[in-house]
RNA sequence: GGGCGGUUGGCUCAGUGGUAGAGCGCCUCGUUCACACCGAGGAGGUCACUGGUUCGAAUCCAGUAUCGCCCACCA
């Protein structure tokens, strides 16, 4: 017995149930032995232990015997086999696993994932570019099923489609990953050197930089494997080049010494968006610094009082009457022998602190730009590995910055100099990739400004030639455009694009596309040159992504056509340090936008509403939920959840949901395609030249059948569930698409068709004219639903084929079929007014079922309907009206006959009445009660209509419509409520 | 400090002016050939709060509370 098997029986045995199985019993015995109970128990533990969490198909057999099925082994015994005939023998339940490999072998072997730029519309998205270092997360699940998902809509929709993948070489999270492994092994790069250590990560590629593309393709995503990029490749790097130097000739690219945010473990400059702030308690400190000429002290308040040692000066506003006096004063600065003036500065906020501020040009963005305008001298205090600089002097040099934190205030409160610490609440400044705290360090780097290519980017978003989803990301990309700040474009990592400019000996430099370029600039020998020592950040060959692996700056055919892209899809915290570099680049070096609309897609959180984190250790395998309940089934939960909204929590329960409806289609299906056993040549041929000719095809189908109110009825439906989710697909509302389409499948075509779908394909009259509904509607259904659920469709299009003898069938896949399209013609509110109807009768007769708890044995007459509907509408004759209504309302009826009014137990339907017969077997007392409740309920419901049209000012103002509305729903309530009144009277008296 | 998003039945979420919805969970019932990963029925909500606009507000406006996200150089 395996461990899983085990945990089952143990559990089982807690819950004091271990004779019983469920599934296998009636519903009798299981009475008798309690079984319902332990399905409940089950379930129970199911959610609490997380047994399916775990992989386990927990199922309990009778016959005193527990048996655990694995998914494999069940899979196994259930992947379909085709008969002899070549019909299809489908197992009771759908196993994803052996399909979605099978299928998606099948696609690529066909290479149904290409595209040429050819003719037709083109559509084309080229994806973020996951990381080489990474493996699926569920943000990727998300964007990639929705840019798989739409990808597939216009493939069938006719579009030249292409969807370009590719990896990106992330400079800093790979070096981090690489350096990890290296300390694993006693290793630093530094004792490799770079070559040894840029050789390493390209191992790390080879090994480790396909593996996410692989998951992508488990998740069945349709993109063009063959075009996929890489940011390191050669003609990617030309690209880099190219952009630099073109950058570069035009001045836009310079070499300066800025603070910048520097994470120390990295040992390099990170841009300013990859840096995340977390809050936390610290201190307030207040610091005296005497003044030099011995008459007094100016007190400054700061949360970093090491850096003081840096201190080349003292600021306080020049409108403040408290220091006024001592501008162009000086201070000695404590802990050193320096002496430092005070400055007058407008950046200093009077009603802060003291009013009067430390300076540190050298670790302070503010500091920096406030010490150029005064004049102040830069001192580097800390060091790029985050230890004290011999600056600091004697005592604190090379002592960590929070180690020297500490001595400062050591010092200064043994010299009586810390004149108060208060609680505060300090920003902490964290690198993006490694959380390490970071250093505003001075330090000397490129830069590419930014004032001359935001102009047309904000121009391209303003006018709407690039249109946000959901629209108010437009604001949040406008408001960053509009204030920008150059970009440092520098890194001193060993892993990247290294940066294309030389220097000479004596300091001179100048980019080149290569050495002999450089120095042919500079007029010097190439020999005597050496490469700049940084690497480009990452997002500078991002940015560049549309365009570059389209082929850029070659001309290329797939630029000419595919360019701008349809699409960028992608998470809302890279919108500026990616999605606006690209709209800058595109415009820059292409002339054209990049895409014409970007889709932001809502942020996963987990189960309890927060953010996935490694470091957290919350964060959801996607792949696990693959293997649970296949790629599908998690695809078809993340769309249901892709609207507008902002985020959402990952719910597991979903996906298991998900997974059922995956089931419930295959077992419809496989209803569908068990009717056609039996049928003759003929008919399969005609059901072959439907779903060959596609959507369009059965209004025009030659002679075509009898079709019943149900038959009409359905066929409509599914012209609005087409509607609804290609309007949902084009507006990017993949909840409301996915959401419809559930709906259909599930509530209209599986609990209603396809149960009158029963009954009528005993009527000779009906039964050929419901197996061709039966096959348009599963047909349309499926090619509806493939972009989001690829495999199990195409799996199941394959056995309706097989079941219809189709020869072309081999060739055919339902991924390169055409997507369906309303037609109006079966559009019938007619069928959908009557069918409605019908419906509210039946669940009437449920109810009343239900309440009475009549047993199915007890023979019934039932009067349901006004005899113009009853008559051809519901069924084509009498017998076959009893048989309906019996079945749908799971009744045993004897007869259906006209309504004779009194001693009825009644159906309030809108605008009739449903009726049973039941005599002696009702509860009197219960019906009165039943009919009292009834009718207090439809007296308030009166009264409520009647309050509103009563009110003058309603019927006056509101919409002709909605007075209508509440004019016949007084009607209907005042009819109502008399026969009820009757009917309580007549119940009173017996 | 600024901006944005959320707050709807026990849970997860739909619902942008006309009598509150779904799924799960809960309760009752169900052995027939699509499906127990199922079917039928039921209970359960004064839509965070306050005010306003309107004949009518979950929905629009203003404010409050609360949770979350993004941005920002108050040491």
């Amino acid at each position: 017995m395996t461990e899983k098997a085990g945990k089952v029986r143990a559990a089982a045995s807690e819950i004091g149930e271990r004779r019983h199985g469920a599934a296998c019993l009636t519903t009798e015995v299981a009475k008798q032995r309690r079984v319902r109970p332990l399905q409940r128990a089950r379930a129970r533990l199911r959610r609490e232990r997380g047994w399916y969490r775990a992989g386990c198909a927990c199922v309990l057999w009778g016959r005193g015997r527990f048996s655990f099925q694995g998914a494999k082994a069940r899979g196994r015994a259930d992947e379909m086999k085709m008969g002899r005939d070549g019909m299809a023998e489908m197992a009771k339940a759908y196993d994803p696993e052996p399909v979605e490999a099978r299928w998606y072998r099948e696609w690529m072997r066909r290479g149904l994932f290409g595209a040429e730029p050819a003719s037709g519309t083109p559509y084309c998205i080229t994806i973020p570019p996951p990381n080489i270092t990474g493996s699926l997360h569920c943000g990727h699940a998300l964007n990639n099923s929705i840019m798989d998902c739409l990808i597939r809509w216009h493939r069938m929709s006719g579009d030249n489609t292409l969807c370009l993948p590719g990896t990106d070489h992330a400079g800093i999270a790979t070096q981090a990953v690489v350096e990890r492994q290296l300390a694993s092994e006693g290793l630093t790069r530094h004792e490799m050197g770079r070559a040894a250590f840029v050789e390493r990560c390209w191992k790390w590629r080879s090994e480790y930089g396909d593996r996410i593309i692989m998951q992508l393709q488990r998740l069945g995503c349709s993109y063009d494997w063959s075009r996929t990029r890489f940011t390191l490749d050669e003609s990617y790097v030309d690209a880099i080049y190219e952009a630099f130097l073109r950058w570069w000739d035009r001045g836009l690219i310079y070499r300066g010494a800025r603070v910048v945010n520097w994470c120390p473990r990295c040992a390099s400059a990170i841009s300013d968006i990859e840096v995340s702030a977390e809050e936390r308690q610290g201190h307030l400190y207040h610091i005296r610094y005497p003044l030099a000429d011995g008459g007094g002290h100016v007190v400054v308040a700061t949360t970093r009082p090491e850096t003081m040692l840096g201190d080349t000066g003292v600021a306080v506003h020049p409108d403040d009457e408290r220091y006024s006096r001592l501008v162009g004063a000086s201070v000695r600065l404590p802990l050193t022998d320096r002496v430092i003036p005070i400055v007058a500065d407008e950046f200093v906020k009077m009603d802060f602190g003291t009013g009067a501020v430390k300076v540190t040009p050298a670790h302070d963005l503010d500091d920096f730009e406030a010490g150029l305008r005064n004049n102040l001298e830069q001192i580097k205090v800390i060091g790029d590995n985050g230890t004290m600089t011999d600056a600091a002097g004697e005592r604190y040099a090379g002592l960590d910055r929070f180690a020297c934190r500490e001595r400062v205030l050591e010092d200064l409160g043994a010299q009586g100099l810390l004149v108060a610490s208060e609680p505060y609440t300090v920003k902490i400044p964290r690198c993006d990739r490694c959380k390490t705290v970071l250093e505003p360090l001075l330090s000397e780097q490129w830069f590419v400004r930014q004032q001359e290519l935001a102009g047309p980017a904000i121009e391209a978003v303003e006018s709407g030639r690039i249109r946000f989803h959901p629209e108010r990301y437009a604001r949040i990309y406008l408001d960053w455009m509009r204030n920008i700040r150059d970009w440092c474009i520098s890194r001193q990592l060993w892993w990247g694009h290294r940066i294309p400019v030389w220097w000479t000996e004596d300091g001179r430099y100048a980019a080149g596309r290569n050495v002999e370029d450089a120095a042919q600039r500079l007029g010097v020998c190439a020999s005597s040159l050496r490469q700049d020592e940084d690497v480009l950040d990452t997002w500078f060959s991002s940015a560049l992504w549309p365009h570059a692996t389209l082929g850029w700056p070659r001309a290329s055919e797939d630029l000419g056509f595919w360019y701008p892209t349809s699409l960028l899809s992608t998470a809302q915290e890279i919108i500026y340090l990616w999605v606006a570099r690209m709209i800058m680049t595109g415009l820059d070096f292409v002339g054209e936008i990049p895409f014409d609309d970007v889709y932001i897609h809502a942020t996963v959180l987990d189960e309890n509403g927060e953010r996935m984190s490694k470091s957290k250790g919350n964060g959801v395998d996607p792949l696990d939920m693959v293997e649970r309940y296949g790629a599908d089934a998690l695809r078809f939960s993340l769309l249901q959840q892709a609207g507008k909204n902002q985020d959402f929590r990952f719910n597991e329960e979903r996906v298991r949901l998900a997974k059922a409806f995956m089931n419930k289609l295959w077992n419809a299906s496989r209803f569908v395609i068990g009717t056609l056993d039996g049928t003759d040549d003929d008919e399969r041929c005609r059901a072959r030249a439907v779903l060959a000719a596609g959507a369009t095809a059965v209004e025009g189908e030659p002679g075509s059948e009898p079709r019943s109110l149900w038959d009409r009825w359905i066929l409509s439906r599914q012209q609005a569930a087409i509607e609804t989710v290609s309007a949902g697909l084009a507006s990017y509302d993949m909840d409301d698409a996915a959401r419809a389409i559930y709906a259909f499948v599930w509530d209209e075509f599986c609990d209603w068709y396809l149960e009158v779908a029963k009954i009528q394909l005993r009527d000779e009259r009906l039964a050929r004219g419901t197996r061709a509904v039966l096959v348009h509607v599963l047909d349309t259904t499926l090619r509806l639903l493939h972009p989001m659920v690829p495999h199990i469709t195409e799996e199941i299009w394959a056995a309706l084929h097989g079941a219809l003898g189709s020869e072309a069938g081999d060739d055919m896949t339902l991924m390169t079929t055409a997507y369906p399209t309303a037609i109006a013609t079966l559009v019938s509110a007619a069928a959908e007014d009557d069918a409605g109807f019908l419906m509210e009768v039946v669940r009437g007769l449920r109810n009343l079922r239900a309440e009475f708890g009549i047993a199915p044995g007890m023979r019934l007459s039932a009067q349901a309907v006004p005899a113009s509907r009853a008559q051809g509408l519901l069924f084509s004759d009498n017998a076959v009206a009893v048989e309906g209504l019996a079945r749908l309302s799971r009744l045993t009826i004897a007869e259906v006959r006209p309504s004779t009014g009194e001693g009825w137990v009644s159906v309030s339907v809108a605008g009739a009445e449903a009726a049973l017969e039941i005599g002696a077997a009702l509860d009197l007392g219960k019906e009165r009660e039943r009919v009292a409740k009834e009718l207090a309920q439809a007296e308030t419901e009166r009264e409520r209509s009647a309050a509103r049209l009563g009110n003058p000012q309603f019927v006056q103002k509101a919409p002709a419509h909605v007075v209508e509305k509440d004019i016949s729903l007084l009607a209907e309530h005042e009819e109502r409520i008399k026969r009820l009144r009757s009917k309580a009277r007549a119940l009173a008296g017996d």
